[in-house]
DNA sequence: CGCGATTTGTTCTCGCGTTCACAAACTCAT
DNA sequence: ATGAGTTTGTGAACGCGAGAACAAATCGCG
């Protein structure tokens, strides 16, 4: 699957350091707001929320853009890191599924601040279509193709339920998109060279649940146990055990 | 940051473990709706989108569920998995912060379908306050204190502006919160035994733009590979920020 | 009862990511 | 110019997770 041959490219970033590059940037971008010129490494791993030895590494695979003894020129490193991300351009974005979530996305600022534009917002419902999010018009999903071609888009979120992320998926790829954020529980499977992440609040909180219930009974079987240690927790009312079937997806 | 306390509980299950097991469930209630009685660990592994081997050796960590030469009986297992991570119960959450994001997540179902229980919603805009959404009023930002505590609320989900997250936090934890879904885009700082986890929709597309960029720039075809599992970085502050672009910005 | 087919649980190896530690490079004061 | 004080960039050690491979265990069937 990952072969991977690491060719000579020019330079291979990994990809745990291109995961925290955003933030960084919005790091430096909030130093920047707050008048500040140059700041330490430490500084900013501390900003940041990181190590600073983990940062410097991070910051050596891009190029050596700080000066020793002295510290990185904030709006210098800000624009080098913003364009090895690739947002100093502005990259267009379609959200399919106008649903709860795709009208909290389209109304979500931090999109267009980020380098990203909302060019269309599609729904299969033709009952939504018209309508205006965020001075944006719900066109029909059936425009997908027309309008992915005509402003290129390379990026496509998904927020549709689950059983209609897979085809979602599909047509979104062939009209071009080559990189789908989905929010939909479901596992979607594309063609070699589509990028696909996920964002799963329900994973989120069940790692939350599991890790909460460690504190709660230490390391008791999996039974309803009194609480231990851990202050500030109190007991956690436990009752009839049942495995949550229901599951309004797939 | 997880603190990881290493006193040598019975099992220690990998961090990457326990993001995978949400998954699993998943992929067992699928099954199972299906009418799936027992399935093998490549075929759970398929509908999971993961390697079966790497399936068999998260399962060993939970203990010995299965039966060589046969497989796993799908509601047995279900039922393991969701005692391990601690779905079996009902967890009380509080979601803070009614705007756009906020309404969205009261109205997803898949909270109460997995093991969550929406016990209040909080704005610290009295104007949001009484507001129904989703069968339940919105309350004001001063009462978490009092419900957390009759509520035994270990859970909270800040939706809050970038500003206000780590005063939210704070008050959080005060009331007795140990584990936090942040979505707003600051790094926000908790006492030892917090456990905060983010999740940001930003970092998620710049991550997806930076690979997009190595795909236009000719570079090999085929470089990138399928990207999943979001995992724990840490995130950080500000938004309302804009990329400054060297060489004017329009 | 034994044998082949099947599938789990585990061991082993490899690569990636994190962290430490330090030499190199730079500033500033004298 | 020189030395003291800073801070970067990176080599090296280390730990964790991914994946391949295989022995052990179970079933079906003659
Ligand atoms: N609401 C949340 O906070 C939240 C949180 C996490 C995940 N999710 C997931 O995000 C997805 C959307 O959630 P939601 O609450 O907005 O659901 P929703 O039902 O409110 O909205 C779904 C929208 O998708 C549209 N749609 C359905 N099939 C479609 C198709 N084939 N093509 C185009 N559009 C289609 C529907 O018309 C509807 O407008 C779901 O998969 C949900 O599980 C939601
Ligand atoms: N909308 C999205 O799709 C989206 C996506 C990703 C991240 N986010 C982030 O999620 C957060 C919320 O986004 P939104 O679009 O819902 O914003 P919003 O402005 O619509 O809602 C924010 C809500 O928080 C309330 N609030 C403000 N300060 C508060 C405080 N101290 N205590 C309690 N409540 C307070 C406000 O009254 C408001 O109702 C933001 O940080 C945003 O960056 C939003």
């Amino acid at each position: 699957m990952t072969a991977r041959s690491s060719s000579e490219t020019t330079r291979v970033i990994p990809e745990a350091t291109v995961a925290r590059l955003p933030v960084y940037l919005r790091a430096l971008t909030a130093l920047a707001e707050g008048g500040i010129r140059t700041c330490s490494s430490e500084d900013l791993a501390t900003a940041a929320g990181v190590n600073s030895a983990k940062l410097r590494k991070d910051l050596s695979y891009l190029g050596s853009y700080g000066t020793r003894g002295v510290g990185y020129d904030v709006d210098y490193l800000r624009y080098q890191i913003a364009r090895e991300i690739g947002v100093t351009q502005d990259w267009p974005v379609v959200i399919v599924g106008i649903g709860n979530l795709g009208h909290a996305l389209a109304n979500y600022s931090g999109f267009r601040s980020r380098g990203f534009r909302v060019v269309a917002l599609l729904d299969a419902d033709a009952e939504r279509t018209g309508e205006m999010v965020a001075g944006v018009a719900v066109r029909h999903f059936d425009d997908l193709e027309t309008i992915a071609r005509e402003h290129a888009v390379a990026i496509g979120v998904i927020a549709t339920p689950a059983a209609a992320a897979q085809d979602v998926a599909d047509r979104m790829v062939a009209a071009g998109v080559t990189s789908i954020l989905n929010f939909a529980p479901a596992v979607i499977s594309v063609p070699e060279g589509v990028d696909v992440r996920k964002v799963d609040l329900s994973i989120e909180l069940q790692i939350l649940a599991y890790h909460e219930q460690r504190k709660a009974h230490g390391q008791a079987r999996g039974e309803v146990d009194g609480v231990d240690g851990v202050d500030g927790v109190d007991g956690v009312a436990v009752d009839g055990v049942e495995v949550a079937t229901v599951g309004g997806d797939s």
